[in-house]
This record gives C-alpha cells, structure tokens and sequence, in this order.
DNA sequence: CCAATCGTCAACCAAATGGTTGAATATGGC
DNA sequence: GCCATATTCAACCATTTGGTTGACGATTGG
C-alpha cells in the first residue's frame, strides 16, 4: 500500500533528514562524517539513513568498514513531478516551472546545485 | 522549529491528503463532498483538512454551514522549488515528467482519488 | 420551531516516529 | 592477535499519527 511517494514525502518531512540530503549535494559522505554536524547520536543518524534509503532518496554502498552514502535523484524527482502538477493549474505557478523547464532542457544548462 | 517545508512534507505523506489535493485541482469542495469518495469518517476526514491547511496547502472558508476547500498553491511552489534544487544536479531523462503532463492536463483525464 | 444537515470536538486506541543507551558485529592498522 | 574505528542492533521511552465513536454547536429548509 504504502506508495513510493508515500516514503518519499514522509522522509523529506524532517530537518534533520533534509539537511542530511543537502549535504550530500556536495559529495558523496559516511555515515559518521554524515552524523559530525548533528548533536543526535550516530544511531539516530543511522535510522535516517535507512529511512532515505528506504526512500530511494540516497543509496549507501559500503566499502571496508565504511559505508558510503550518495543521493539518488529518482525519488526525489517523482515527487517532484507529482508536485509540478499542482503548480500549472494556476497561471502565476508557470514563472517555477518555465525555470524548472529551462534548465532542465537546455543541453549545455550548469546543472551544479545553487545553495 | 518545525518549518513551513515540515509541514508540507509530511501532509503530503499520506495517500489520503494527496488525493484530497488531487480533488481539489479539479475544483472547490465542501467538506462533506471532500469525505464522499473515501471509506473514513467525516471526522478523520476533517483531520486531514486540518493538516493540510496548517501545511499551507489548502484554505478553507466556511459559507452558512458549509465549509469550502481550495487549494493554496504557495506551499507546494515551496515545497517544489526546495526540490528542485536536487533535481538539477544530474542530468534528467523527462520521461515520467512528460507522461505525467500526458495524464494530468488532459481534459477528460480521470482524476478520481485511488483508493 | 423543529428536524435534518454540516462540521468539529473530545476521549480513546493502536501503531509509527524520533530519540536514547549499551551491546554486538565487521573491518582496518600495527 | 589486538585494539580502535565504523556502523548497526535491541530494548526502551515519550510523542505523534491516523483512525474510531458519540456528543455537540451552527445553520438551513419546510
């Protein structure tokens, strides 16, 4: 029953599992490298981890005694278009989605993040 | 604490709400008529009303005894553009994009709530 | 005015969530 | 082989969530 937009959403629900999602932006990271800036314990971070992955939102590989945590855009981007649905019944909303369309369509587009 | 992007997070979580939200691109509802589809009570139906208006997703303006339902785009255009910043980092094939415009903007599409 | 309709409130319940701590399981380095 | 490092597991706890039912307050129609 429970959707993939259903784990999808829940998990983007929270701060801490957003921010953890910005920071992986940057670079691929591991989990204790992932839990330094956080004041919850590492195990607190780990059950976040799975929730994400569980998500489709981030994979995790591990390599040695290291686990390896790196986004996985798939889930994000049908929660994304399920959004975008919404934001064209209204003609205001076309001002983010024309930006969306531009940069996603333009061949050459700087895809780096802005943040 | 708990951002404008928790709360519109986790009321998309639940299957129920989006669908409540899919309802409501096609037009305004009252409460009731909101509840009819779904096999709940009208009770745990206004819950998720409530939900979704404290998440910004929804308005709700009460005419005599009856209670209007309309979406309220900001929330989600919030939500959408926190997104998009991780969509844009790779590359996108626009396939389920496009088949979800496909589906959602033609006029006769069905867009009765799924269980 | 009275009854029906619209919607919420209150109390309750089971299950899930986000956190803790302490022990356990790999793995790597020396 | 041993110890430190990396990560998860297990048990526990408080709070939130999504649902129920029954009573209640407004409003409308006849």
């Amino acid at each position: 029953m429970s959707d993939r937009l259903d784990l999808a959403f829940a998990a983007l629900a929270d701060p801490t599992r957003r921010a953890i999602l910005t920071m992986l932006l940057e670079d691929d990271m591991a989990v204790t490298d992932v839990a330094e800036p956080f004041d919850i314990s590492l195990a607190a971070i780990s059950k976040h981890l799975t929730i994400l992955t569980r998500a489709g939102l981030i994979a995790q590989e591990k390599r040695g005694r290291v686990k390896w945590c790196k986004l996985e855009p798939d889930a994000l981007r049908a929660a994304s278009v399920w959004m975008q649905g919404f934001g064209q019944f209204e003609p205001v909303n076309l001002d983010a989605f024309e930006r969306f369309l531009e940069v996603e369509l333009s061949p050459e587009a700087d895809h780096s993040p802005q943040e």
